[in-house]
DNA sequence: CCTGCTATGCTTAGGCC
DNA sequence: CGGCCTAAGCATAGCAG
C-alpha cells in the first residue's frame, strides 16, 4: 500500500504508529459500515456499543444491589431494590436450609 | 471495486449478499489483525470478546443475587452472596431511613 | 493532532469451480 | 461454503502544510 509495502509488525516510531492507527482505524470503520449496509449485518461497531451499554447498566444494577451509589435514588427505586434483595435472601436461605436436610 | 463499482445499499439477492458478507468479513478481520500488530492496539475483536466475557460474569452474579441458578452453588459461595445481600439491604434501609429525617 | 496529495499495492465483485 | 482468477476500484505510507 501507499508508497511502498510495509511489513506487518509493530511500528516502533510512536508518532508514525499513531498516524497509521488513526488512518487504518477509519478505514476499518468505513468497511464495517459498508458491510452492515450491504449485508444487513449488525456490524461489529453497533454490537460493541450495544454490549457496552448493557454492560454499563448491569454495573449500575450490581452497585445498587450492593448498596453503593444509592444516594440519588428515588424512594420507589429503593423499594424495588429492597424487594429484590429480600427475594434474593429468601432464595439463598432456602437453598442453604436444603443443604442441611439429613440424608438418613 | 472488483469488476465494477457497487452502490452501498442492501444487496437484495441473498446468495450474493452472503458471498459478499463472507468475503468482506474476512477482509475486515485481516485489517483488524494488521492494525493490532502494527499499532499494538487491542483490536476490536479482542475487546469484543473481553466485554462479552465481563457481561456474562455480571449476568451470572446478578442472577445469583436474585436467588436464581443457585442450586449448584457451594455453601461458601452461598454465604458470600448472603452477606452481600445483607450488606445491600443495610445500605438501602439506611438510605430509606435518612429520607425521613424531619427538616425542622 | 489534522488534512491533502499521490504512487503503490491491496481488496474485492463477478465468474467459475 | 470455500477457493481461484482478473480487472477495477480503494486504502494507505510517506510527505508536505
Amino acid at each position: 500500500m501507499g508508497r511502498g509495502k510495509i511489513e506487518i509488525k509493530r511500528i516502533e516510531n510512536s508518532s508514525n504508529r499513531q498516524v497509521t492507527y488513526s488512518k487504518r482505524r477509519n478505514g476499518i470503520i468505513k468497511k464495517a459500515k459498508e458491510i452492515s449496509v450491504l449485508c444487513d449485518a449488525k456490524n461489529l461497531s453497533n454490537e460493541l456499543d450495544r454490549i457496552k451499554k448493557e454492560n454499563e447498566n448491569m454495573q449500575i444494577e450490581l452497585r445498587h444491589l450492593k448498596g453503593e451509589d444509592i444516594t440519588s435514588l428515588q424512594f420507589r427505586e429503593l423499594m424495588r431494590i429492597e424487594e429484590a434483595l429480600e427475594n434474593g435472601l429468601t432464595g439463598i436461605r432456602n437453598r442453604q436450609a436444603s443443604s442441611f436436610i439429613p440424608t438418613s
